[in-house]
DNA sequence: TTTAAAGATGTATTTTAAATATATCTTTAA
DNA sequence: TTAAAGATATATTTAAAATACATCTTTAAA
């Protein structure tokens, strides 16, 4: 459920040299596209109330294809987080006050799913003995506990610097 | 950090289509890899102590090919998990009683990093607010808080119905 | 003392998701 | 009526994950 970032790590090879880490891998990642989201929402925050602002600009100030911007923009729109308006003179905004976006909820809505391993899809599911194997419900009780932890933070609790945050991302 | 399962999911396709969930991404899996590695533990554990098993029963038992269980299997014994017997007449069992196996440990152990986000590693990170932004504290104590729930749960709490276990994998 | 069964190790290939790019459409203020 | 903005769709690239394949090494049994 973390957001993902294979970014330019070492490939993992499973079938690699035995030595070093070789055959282990890399979890609880979020994806770019969560991480990204976040980003949007803490650089609006750090704006004026009401004031627009364009995904240009926000593409400039992280350095992020501005493509990849309108998609998550987009979601976070349909998701109610931003106010997006269209047209000439147009931008997006924070759809509430920075302490009402709760992050958790964030993570949850730019989420496909949690599905922590095969056991938790009976579509997919392959593994035997899930009837009764207690590692899904450890599992899920693990989730729980993380997304809790962000469910006690909203997006003004990452704006206690803000003008640090300005200065920073002042293109 | 959980188990990534990616299997036959939809894609994601961020440049997909813009009705249903396009967009949304799947974060939070652990990979088969560590799924893996907890089944073979479970499966040892539903076995007699100190009796061996070769990597072939536990392949047919789960469907799984057997050249990845053998890297999964070589890594666990490298951890300590398991003790390994090569040679004719050889195969695995567990290390230590399923009660000394800590889920927490083994996760920790087969994963490679806990890089939740671009800006947990300083060499690829690339996000101009890094340093004074507050989302990675956020995921930090939230990752913490995922594995906390593991550490609180050995091998033996996932064998609570051996029996079952057993018949469920016998092949 | 040779053979076969087992794990150990390394490399190569395939598949999938994630990331990114491109192109066009729609809206709307100037 | 034009240009700037977001909306939408499709296509491409990249990297990790999953898997396959090929030996090598160890060791007990024949």
């Amino acid at each position: 459920m973390p957001i993902s970032f294979r970014m330019r790590f070492l490939s993992r090879n499973l079938g690699g040299k035995y030595n070093e880490r070789a055959g282990k891998v890399k979890l609880m990642r979020l994806t770019m596209y969560t991480d990204y989201s976040l980003r949007v929402l803490i650089y609006l925050g750090t704006k004026e109330e009401d004031k627009l602002t364009t995904i240009q600009e926000i593409s400039d100030a992280y350095n992020i294809s501005k493509n990849h911007l309108m998609k998550v923009t987009f979601e976070l729109g349909k998701a109610g987080f931003i106010e997006t308006v269209r047209g000439r003179g147009g931008g997006i905004r924070l759809a509430d006050r920075p302490e009402n976006i709760n992050i958790g909820t964030v993570v949850r809505q730019m989420e496909e799913d949690f599905q922590l391993v095969e056991c938790f899809s009976s579509e997919h599911n392959t593994c035997p003995i899930s009837p009764i194997c207690g590692l899904r419900g450890v599992l899920g009780k693990a989730l729980h506990a993380y997304l809790s932890v962000l469910d006690e933070y909203n997006l003004k609790d990452l704006l206690f610097n803000k003008e640090g945050l300005r200065d920073l991302l002042r293109t």
